[in-house]
RNA sequence: GGGCGAAUAGCUCAGCCGGUUCAGAGCGCCUGCCUUACACGCAGGAUGUCGGGGGUUCGAAUCCCUCUUCGCCCACCA
């Protein structure tokens, strides 16, 4: 406790140690979720009250974010407590997955950092590594096929049981319809993975003629290739152009086949030529016109996107996009391309692998998501759910508004399996959804096959504020901890993730999940571009951490973040970045270091003993650092409670460096000292407004004010301010005149500063002043710190009246209070003329529009007395310094 | 095509339910200081038609309209 410290705050080697005590007693999670980036998905829940938590360090934002919140709610005495996301084994497991591949060689996905498989749960890690072997065990990816690695982890079951239980209540259903579909990937996407682009295309308009030879009828589509499972074409029925060939047949170019002109709604006659190809089998519109048309779906495509057997043969095996240049091309011999015009529209992307989605008729599960939208949007109307920022809940309700069925099968090789059975016997054809494993039919006793694919990793994610407390056993953390109060998350999940959550919290547990969403900014580079590893612009939060210290890293990340702005770091400039932070680190560690090496043995009380500082031992600054001690606890605890971080950060930033290092620290130092008496208060003030900080900041800060908190007088080894209470805000610290008294001790300071720099006064040498007003109460003030003055003006002599001399330095500040710094023939008088001039002139043009205004009949009849009444005062004011000032300028003779 | 957000000092931003010498902070820049907690520091200083235009008001960085630029979200018009 008493060994010295280094006169520069280490973060390194402070933050490790910190790292593993903290982890040792249980303080701390060390996960950093899966790449540390913004999608982690970390809970937050705090129900009253008895404390237990899990700590967590973090990198990203939405780490950062979480951890503070955390830290700030548990030190107020409510249970808070972080649920990693176990959920996302299915993302994490993949990520690992493609990691050990590339390690391997068989480069099969894109690839992660090295840091991230060191950085990613036990578990995934373990159960990345069996999947591996089993690959290999496989053979090269040609072979691979379809082979399941189902996670087994605790989510299994409550997937199970809310996929069976939906099932049960008609909310699952397979469908077979028109699917997002990657090529690439070889699976289904749900319209929130299929990412929609703005994409410079064309537009070909295409003759289809009519079967009889007496005409052409002129179609627009913006994917050619597609014809080739053209079965219709379709014509508003009121479209008096079309009217009279709706029923009529036309030969498909191309492919020579005969398709009819049908009438559907659907259309609009405004678009284009009015006339719409219908591919039932490659767009949702048109498939849903085919149905109400009973017309055939020709799919031309395989699952590669590559023209499949049923287009002509010249076609087959050709790439979809080499399919539409050979399409365009036979039409355009045909003399059947009438025009090809740019089209600017959005196109559908994975959003995985950035592949153009290509829209596919296939049998798949979905979910009926408008019955659990309802409820959804109620809580949301009728105040229980609040967003933060508040806007966001307009776009929570124009999702769930709209929403369409969730397409939850994916054809992919890892994630939760479909529970549902199908048997293969003849005849049988029964299918089984079931919460257990299925082996034989329960129908006729015969061989079952499991479905083969596996769910959307967010049917598993949409369970986690449930699923991760033992549903669907009722566990006494799930009565516990359900539900809970703030989510934070990133707002490009909303509905991926925290929409669907909050439907699912209704659904199977009657509530919402959180009472509060608070959704946090993105970081972005100074082009405001989001920050990523393809991109190459990325920061390594590790990186950081070792240069600047994880402190640093949070308190930029904190402070450059109001309520829903994105954080913009400039990633060619980490100092400028981080700096500050690591700067205030620094300073906070040297304050502590100062008054830590001025303290021996215990430190009297401020209240509440026997030997508790008695109001009489404390001086004007005591008093004022208190006060503005509690001003700042009141000011950060409101920040907190509105999730206003950074303003949390910037007020405890002021007070911890402009007042209380700045200010209140130089003024002790002759009390610590023992030059002047009041050596015991000073201390108590000092240990006790700096803990209240330290307390304060260490949401944000955990490290270095951890690392300071615990070696202050009287705590005990296992001490952690981690679970410190926090500092409540104290009438009886309220002084507004202390506050005001030493307001003035700063100004007369800053205004014979001012004057020395003005005039070149050497650093080292000494002057006098004189400081006069005509009231007497400042000046008691002034007396009462003149050892303060004396001190940080660097004065040999301080006169609380007029001078006799006139050549000099003068400031007159804003009360009127007339400072004088007497430097004979160091001054320049036409200079100080100049100087006091300028200053008069100033305030004389203030005093005409103020003038201005106050007789302006108009605004003392309108605005408010009180606005008035201050106005009045303020030109009182200024009216008084003016003449100080001139009054100064006659003294000096100035001309 | 709809909706939303942003535009304030060279940079990143705060201020914005109208009215405290309201134009601010940090970084950067300039000057002087290694003053025994801290040069990752101390003291002092310069810098802005608050994106353009119009309006409301006694009074606008702050409210309204419009334009420009940037960004985000949503969208089955082929």
């Amino acid at each position: 406790m008493t060994e010295p410290l280094a006169p520069q705050y280490n973060p390194s080697a402070i933050e490790s140690a910190l790292y593993a005590w903290w982890q040792e007693r249980g303080l701390f999670s060390p996960d950093a979720g899966p790449g540390g980036s913004a999608a982690t998905p970390y809970v937050v829940m705090m129900p009253p009250p008895n404390v237990t938590a899990v700590l967590h360090m973090g990198h990203g934002l939405n780490n950062t974010v979480q951890d503070v919140l955390v830290r700030f709610e548990r030190m107020r005495g409510r249970r808070a407590l972080w649920v990693p996301g176990t959920d996302h084994a299915g993302i994490a497991t993949q990520n690992v997955v493609e990691r050990l591949l590339a390690k391997e060689g068989l480069t099969r996905f894109d690839v992660g950092r090295e840091a991230f498989v060191e950085r990613v749960w036990g578990y995934v890690r373990e159960t990345g590594a069996a999947i591996l072997e089993q690959l290999k065990a496989i053979g090269s990816s040609a072979d691979w096929g379809r082979t399941y690695f189902t996670l087994d982890d605790d989510l299994s079951r409550a997937v199970r049981e809310a996929f069976v239980t939906l099932y049960e209540e008609g909310l699952v259903y397979r469908g077979h319809y028109i699917i997002n579909w990657c090529p690439r990937c070889l699976t289904a996407l749900s319209n929130e993975e299929a990412e929609k682009e703005e994409t410079d295309g064309k537009i070909w308009h295409l003759r289809y003629p009519l079967a009889d030879g007496t005409g052409h009828v002129t179609v627009a589509t913006t994917r050619p290739e597609t014809m080739l499972g053209d079965t219709a074409v379709a014509v508003h029925p009121d479209d008096e152009r079309y009217r009279p060939l709706i029923g009529r047949a036309l030969r498909l170019p191309v492919v020579d086949r005969a398709v009819p002109i049908v009438a559907d709604h659907a259309v609009d006659p405004a678009f284009g030529s009015g006339a719409v190809k219908i591919t039932p089998a490659h767009d949702p519109a048109d498939f849903e016109i085919g149905r109400r048309h009973n017309l055939p779906s020709i799919d031309v495509m395989t699952p590669e996107a590559r023209i499949s057997l049923a287009a002509p043969e010249r076609f087959q095996g050709l790439d979809r996009f080499d399919a539409r240049a050979r399409v365009v091309a036979e039409f355009e011999a045909a003399g059947l391309l009438e025009r090809v015009e740019p089209h600017r529209h959005a196109v559908g992307h994975c959003y995985r692998c950035g592949t153009v989605i290509e829209p596919r008729l296939s049998d798949q599960w979905f979910v009926r998501m408008e019955p659990l939208a309802r409820p959804a949007l109620e809580k949301y109307r009728d105040g229980t759910l609040r967003f933060i920022p508040e806007r966001r809940g307009d776009d929570y309700t124009q999702w769930l508004e709209g929403i369409r069925d969730w397409c939850i099968s994916r054809q992919l090789w890892w994630g939760h399996r479909i529970p549902v059975w199908y048997c293969e016997a003849e005849g049988c054809a029964r299918t089984t959804v079931s919460r257990s494993d299925v082996g034989a039919c329960p129908g006729c006793g015969g061989p079952v096959k499991q479905d083969e694919d596996v769910l959307d990793t967010w049917f598993s994610s949409w369970l986690v504020p449930f699923s991760s407390l033992g549903w669907p056993e009722r566990t006494p953390d799930l009565a516990g901890f359900y539900p809970g109060h703030t989510l934070v998350s990133a707002p490009e999940i909303l509905f991926f993730w925290v929409a669907r959550m909050i439907m699912s919290g209704l659904h199977f547990m009657g509530e919402v999940p959180y009472t509060h969403i608070y959704l946090h900014g993105t970081v972005r580079d100074t082009q405001h571009r989001k920050m990523s590893k393809s991109l190459g612009n990325g920061i390594d939060p590790l990186e950081v951490v070792e240069r600047y210290g994880a402190d640093a890293l949070r308190y930029s990340l904190v402070s450059g973040m109001s309520v829903g702005t994105d954080v913009i770091l400039d990633p060619d400039d980490l100092e400028g970045s981080f700096a500050p932070g690591r700067n205030f680190a620094n300073k906070l560690w040297n304050a502590g270091r100062f008054i830590l090496s001025n303290i021996e043995g215990p430190v009297r009380p401020l209240a509440g003993a026997p030997d508790a500082v008695r109001p009489d031992e404390l001086a004007l600054a005591d008093r004022w650092i208190i006060a503005r001690c509690d001003a700042t606890v009141r000011e950060a605890t409101d920040a907190y409670e509105k999730f206003r971080l950074n303003e949390a950060a910037g007020a405890v930033y002021r007070f911890l460096w402009s007042d209380l290092a700045d200010w209140y620290i130089e003024q002790i130092k002759p009390r610590l000292y023992g030059d002047v008496p009041g050596g015991d208060a000073a201390r108590a003030v000092a240990v006790q407004t700096f803990d209240v900080a330290l307390r304060l900041l260490h949401p944000i800060m955990p490290f270095v004010t951890e690392a300071l908190w615990r070696r202050f007088p009287g705590r005990t080894a296992n001490a952690s301010i981690s679970v410190a209470h926090w500092p409540r805000p104290d009438a009886r610290a309220e002084d507004a005149s202390a506050i005001a008294e030493f307001d003035l001790v700063q100004q007369v300071v800053g205004a014979i500063r001012g004057i020395r720099a003005e005039y070149g006064v050497p650093p080292g040498q000494t002057v006098r002043a004189y400081v006069s007003q005509d009231g007497r109460a400042v000046h008691a003030a002034l007396e009462r710190e003149r050892g303060t003055i004396l001190r940080l003006a660097k004065l040999s002599e301080l006169v609380l009246g007029e001078s006799t001399e006139r050549i000099g330095g003068h400031a007159v500040l804003p009360d009127g209070t007339a400072v004088f710094v007497p430097l004979g023939d160091a001054i320049d008088v036409d200079r100080e003329c100049g100087r006091l001039g300028a200053e008069a002139e100033r305030l004389s043009s203030l005093l005409g529009s103020q003038e201005k205004k106050l007789s302006n009949e108009q605004f003392v009849a309108r605005a408010p007395a009180d606005v008035v009444a201050r106005e009045r005062d303020k030109m009182a004011a200024w009216s008084e310094q003016r003449d100080v000032l001139l009054g100064k300028r006659k003294l000096l003779g100035c001309g």
